[in-house]
DNA sequence: TTAAGTTTTGTTAGCGCTAACATTAATGCG
DNA sequence: CGCATTAATGTTAGCGCTAACAAAACTTAA
């Protein structure tokens, strides 16, 4: 007991016996026993992740800025990938909340009605849930914490910018993946900025390969079909493959075709004298739900007003380059 | 106690009974705890991975690829980035170890003696531990399973590349990442490799930049110095930063100079009609841990042999495009 | 000096599960 | 039909820790 009182809090223990205590800890190379803590006190230190995928650097930063804002805090990070799969999605939740996680961070607000269920339970049961890439439109708010920006305001942002270039007919190429909802949102809000602002808009899908190259095959596609004068990608590297392409093409930019990319990768700053983009806080958005999730951690705990509703808006900014 | 038994070894249980189980926790939505369970048995579920840094794609890949092999095993990712360092990595360590995890990644065959020490407890004990990224050369083996691939032998097969094309005069870009001792070892061996050879060959050190800006510079920075005919980099993104300084320069490539990447990323087939590069197997080494690991989990445990030192090499190969 | 406080250390029970064994039910066979 | 054999279910104890309370050691002050 002494020990356990040392380890987690110090101060209630003599200091000479602490120091004994250490030493003998020391010696031995005691490690508790975090399970059998956890099961003791019906606190677990674990945060549990549930992301599309970490191969994708968009998501790896926004882990790596979670993982900075735990650090130090005693508390593990779990990683659940979920494939871009909502069925996957409840499948990995139901496995992690089987570790009664200290909180839980989803990507998105979109899930499977049993997914939302199991999320709402642990919610009930002041487990910290947030959301993270997407934020509330003016539609609904569904009671977690969310951490991220508008993707429908932010896609009519990217046609307000070419709007204020001048341009009256545009595309949005969409990605390639359908189950990047986020991607779509951006097209739709594309689409509503653009025609409300009286250009001749249309959505372009790309194939699904590599991005790059689909950014490529898009670009000979859409030139075939008539280019319009400004393109919106939903992605920089759907927008490097455009300007390589059209670069290969002959085509001039931003003379003859004006292309705006999105997430400010670093691929964007080095292409054609710099891709115009948007600057996504991948990494904040992670960096954010952190240290939003240590503050309800630390919170009293009977304050239940901790779990209160909390987005916080991420907005990003569109970082103006030479090619639109 | 039947719960258990349903749950964890149904054929133990008479159907009808099984039957009736599974709908009374349908309907309960009962979850096990695993840490109680975890408590009780004495075996984890977790599997431990350091890495150093997941916002990298490298890693990241890795990373899915391990998680690819675990998904579908009940095994859990737990996830700690040790940013590089070697102290971190013990810390983190002895963090991870008190889940008792029921196996450990860690990156790399480099560790302070204390993660050595912890890494070769949990081995004694019986569980296993991989190092990936890194494969034994002749020096040593530490006695863990290692998978990856030899740094000093990719670089001396990056050298003869180039030497088998003719060039007597490269040199090595390192990393400007100073913990980056994969991207030093494969340095030495290019060193060696072209030395012996017969050419004459360098070693430059990048700036600590954005990689794909440090490419730049040092390439206007070699220029000054006077060029090599033939280029090696650490990276892609080092190659590619090079590559559009020296189109931005009008040096020829491969005419006037030969540029060889390392990774094999994306912008690597896209530039400058394809840069040459290392085929790195990244998802491959991530997956290929995992399924060691089932095996080695899954494995009579009384049979110590599953702990056996295997290493698996995936050496990789080099894709020979336009660049070089 | 002693009662009342304060600090420090010790005890007990139990977190939710599973290993090991005990019991009961089902089945086979002479 | 009764006994041995096997299958299915129930019981008990304990994994390593911590909450809650109990006891001891030390202070303070009347």
């Amino acid at each position: 007991m002494t020990v356990s009182r040392t380890l987690r809090n110090p101060s209630s223990v003599a200091p000479q016996t602490a120091q004994k205590v250490l030493a003998s800890i020391q010696a031995t190379g005691y490690q508790p026993n975090k399970q059998a803590g956890l099961l003791a006190s019906g606190r677990s230190q674990i945060v549990a992740a549930l992301i599309p995928s970490i191969a994708n650097s968009i998501f790896g930063e926004t882990v790596q800025g979670l993982s900075d804002s735990l650090h130090g805090h005693g508390l593990e990070l779990m990683l659940a990938p979920t494939g871009y799969s909502l069925e996957r999605e409840e499948q990995q939740l139901r496995a992690v909340l089987g570790w009664a996680p200290a909180a839980v961070v989803v990507t998105g607000r979109r899930h499977t009605p049993g997914a939302l269920a199991l999320l709402e339970e642990a919610h009930g049961s002041l487990t910290p849930v947030i959301e993270i890439w997407d934020h509330p439109a003016e539609e609904h708010a569904d009671g977690f914490v969310q951490i991220g920006f508008d993707h429908r305001a932010v896609g009519a942002l990217m046609a307000h910018y070419l709007l204020d270039r001048g341009h009256r007919s545009m595309a949005y190429v969409d990605s390639g993946v359908p189950e990047d909802f986020r991607a779509h949102e951006r097209g739709q809000g594309f689409m509503q900025a653009a025609l409300a602002g009286r250009a001749k808009a249309a959505i372009f899908k790309a194939a699904r390969l590599e991005p790059m190259s689909a950014g490529r095959t898009a670009l000979s596609n859409l030139q075939q079909i008539g280019l319009p004068r400004a393109l919106a990608f939903a992605n920089d590297q759907l927008a490097a493959g455009a300007v390589l392409q059209a670069q290969a093409l002959g085509i001039g930019i931003p003379g003859q075709l004006a292309i705006l990319g999105f997430g400010d990768f670093p691929i964007a700053a080095h292409l054609a004298g710099g891709i115009s983009t948007v600057r996504v806080p991948r990494y904040e958005i992670g960096h954010c739900a952190g240290q939003r999730l240590l503050q309800l951690l630390t919170r009293n705990p009977d304050s239940t007003s901790g779990l209160a509703i909390g987005a916080v808006d991420l907005t990003p900014a569109i970082v103006a380059r030479a090619s639109a």
